[in-house]
DNA sequence: GCATTTCTCTGACTTAAGTCAAGGTTCAAA
DNA sequence: TTTGAACCTTGACTTAAGTCAGAGAAATGC
């Protein structure tokens, strides 16, 4: 399955890195570029896999993760459109990629590849100063999130989980703010930094304490002042 | 106390960001920027205070810092010369410093502000580039210390610490590889993300392990090998 | 050199969260 | 609609690490 050059170039102008870019210039990059489908579960690639270029999500989900010497799994990111993946090695030394990527569920990506990208950026420095922009935003939730690992519980983790998701959905105003899980609680735990039993145990709680109502995949905010309270 | 010309850009050679700038470059850059000074326990800038520019620690180290909202400290970085502080609030819209910064010991400090800053990478985009690497290798260094602290434990993440500083320093190729903290156990501590009674009782493990042979400040490492297997 | 503050260590106890094991749900494919 | 597989929940138990309290050691100022 192939995308018309429309909605490609539409797509772009999604992407916050090429939002403000002129037409010539998303007409090269749609042109180094190129669609790629991936079925759920299937990997994009693997750590040590030689690095090639990176990703921007279009449709679907993408986990970026790493097995740690034990076998733990950690998760770096999760990604949804239009966000990008595997930006980050485009500036450093080693030629591979520092982690695993799998499809969440059916997405499609589009790929760009590396050598032709950098080179873009030379003759373009703007997108540089976009990139940097989008560095300094990832490098502040990164913090935040680390502080909040080493210093919060697992409520508090949650509590703060559900309420990004709930301001991303745009629901956090109404009157009983909601969200639909898109990825297994598996997958919710252990991005929290913690495990499916304590994740499942923390809900139980966060529902006695009647903050949220839990049905299936679906998670209603009842107390969302006590919710932003525990998040904060 | 006012340091000559040469020391400064010579310094300037030092600091990565600026290493491959050519003289007319570094002169302006010794000319927006200033050296400063503070005592030991001396803060440079508080959370929320307005973001006036960056920092390069010259002499001393730094800790940057935030309190949670339950007064508990998070060690977001611990710089020593030649690195830089507080430059990614440079690319992000608000205002303000996102943490606190203390002088550990009297330090020395070269202080760029910010808009004379930005104007130059306006017109010089290699450092650009520069910095994308830069912030690219931090991502890399963070993402790693967050793999770290969710699947880690204590006495891994200490092997860690004691063998990035020695090969920060050099020793780790002697026979007995040492090193002498030069701060405080307690922000060795918060900086692993535990507290000094645990950290003490860790390391208090390692000896009775014979890894290491903590005397005071100073730490020498009697087992390499199973350092490094703790740490990895 | 002494005193006071700050840092570090140790013991006893508590607690959050992980492990192990088993059973219950949900959902999709035959 | 049954059957299996993947997902999720629950209970009992263990453990790493935090809290609290007190004492010893080291550094700092007078």
């Amino acid at each position: 399955m192939d995308f018309p050059k429309e909605l490609k170039k539409e797509t772009l102008l999604d992407v916050p890195l090429f939002s403000e870019m002129d037409i010539s210039h998303l007409r090269e990059i749609s042109e180094i570029s190129r669609i790629e489908q991936f079925r759920k579960n299937q990997h994009i690639f693997l750590e040590n896999d030689p690095y090639v270029g990176f990703y921007i999500v279009l449709k679907g989900s993408v986990k970026v993760y790493r097995i740690s010497s034990e076998a733990k799994e950690y998760i770096l990111h999760l990604r949804k459109p239009p966000q990008l993946f595997a930006d980050v090695p485009l500036f450093e030394e080693g030629g591979n990629y520092p982690a695993n990527a799998i499809a969440l569920e059916d997405s499609v990506l589009l790929f760009i590849p590396k050598d032709e990208f950098t080179e873009l950026i030379r003759k373009n420095p703007s997108i540089a100063l976009k990139m940097l922009a989008g560095f300094a935003r990832r490098m502040r939730d990164m913090t935040n999130k680390m502080e909040e690992i080493s210093t919060k519980e697992v409520s508090n983790r949650l509590a703060r989980y559900i309420l990004n998701e709930i301001e991303k959905n745009g629901s956090a105003k109404l009157k009983e703010p909601f969200l639909r899980l898109t990825i297994s609680k598996a997958n919710v735990a252990t991005y929290l930094g913690t495990i499916t039993e304590t994740l499942s145990r923390t809900f139980k709680k966060l529902q006695e304490e009647k903050i949220i109502v839990v049905t299936g995949r679906k998670i209603f905010v009842k107390d969302l002042k006590r919710l932003r309270q525990l998040a904060k």
